[in-house]
DNA sequence: CGTACCATTGATCAGGTTCAATGCTCGTGG
DNA sequence: CCACGAGCATTGAACCTGATCAATGGTACG
């Protein structure tokens, strides 16, 4: 993929921008090439990237104060990714954003994503579209892991977004679900059971 | 309270309005007040307001398909609300808002507000920053439930929201932690022994 | 005064955790 | 090219916490 694929026909509609403004948003990102196990950002570094997978993966993580990590989220294809927490505050991140093999992204730097707000009408509103459809896909996270179980919640996922685990160490897989890689192991055991 | 008295300086900062905005703003919100038991909004309805608590509690919750009520957040004084999955999408909304006590309430019409964000490019501004906020406070309860447990969950709860234990009743306070009555009745026991 | 609802408690159960041991796989160096 | 080691998945055993079902007690409201 080089940048001269990254065209509206094909990318308008996921980067959410219109064609008025498609090639003004694609001037201003980078490529790159994160290899495997390499991080996009690092634990006490300010997060100054939006990023966009392209191709690949990558996965945010913690650091739990008993050295554990602590899966918070995947990054795949066609899905746009940052530490909004420190991106969006200027704050050091406490987490760290790694690929999970060689992936292909897309980078916006924060000075550039704010120009294009302070610019026009139609990027502010953009960035309000943006945040609106995190907050609410995070709600339904929030839904998810206050009332199914751990079982249905990997039953969900391997529904959802099956080719993670391809992808994917399990023990990631279970903290990002809340739970321990050994009662991952079981309830795959319980469910290949029945 | 009457609505003379929410002026610039005591909610200027807690709407996150500037001075020169702050009138406009507030000539749109009509007050009301929500009779205890009342409902903001039903299943089934679309959310067509968003709202601001000046003084009282309302509770949001889902109704299972076993029939048990589920509540997903409570609403206390100074703070924004409203079914925002409905109010955003235009859709029947899955979750009740019902007041625990009678509460004064302001109402910013989904068609003010709209209009707000076409007519200047400040309110398109407010409306992403608005956006933003409340998408990082549901990224902090994602953490919160990935990683503690519901004896963590219930002492955090504690010590930064101890008010609405006085308002709310404890089956309530349980399903928002994310256990049933019975779990949160043992959990108190079991810290008060310690 | 009675009823209805809620909190508490008891008993039992189910699922997840922890600690420990074993086995598998993949990558590396001899 | 094989042997080894590191890291991960699996499994076992004991444990712990929260769920469920059922009974009791307390309280607020009609």
């Amino acid at each position: 993929m080089t940048k001269s694929e990254i065209n509206f026909e094909n990318y308008g509609k996921i980067f959410k921008v219109d064609k008025v403004h498609f090639d003004e948003f694609t001037n201003l990102l980078k490529e790159k090439t994160i290899q495997k196990s390499e991080y996009f950002l690092e634990f006490g570094k300010t997060c100054n990237h939006l990023g966009f997978v392209v191709n690949g993966t990558l996965r945010s993580f913690y650091i739990s104060e008993e050295g554990v990590e602590k899966s918070f989220n995947f990054h795949t294809n066609n899905h746009f990714f940052t530490n909004y927490e420190s991106f969006l505050q200027n704050t050091p991140s406490k987490m760290f954003i790694q690929a999970v093999e060689n992936t292909e992204v897309l980078l916006l730097h924060k000075i550039d994503l704010k120009k294009l707000f302070k610019k026009e009408f139609y990027w502010q509103e953009f960035g309000r579209i943006m945040a609106e459809i995190m907050f609410l896909e995070s709600q339904k996270r929030i839904e998810d892991l206050l009332y199914f179980s751990p079982e249905k919640r990997y039953l969900e996922l391997l529904e959802k977004n099956p080719n993670i685990f391809q992808k994917i160490p399990q023990k990631h897989i279970a903290s990002y679900l809340g739970i321990t890689p050994q009662s991952l192991s079981r309830i795959k055991k319980r469910i290949s059971k029945s």
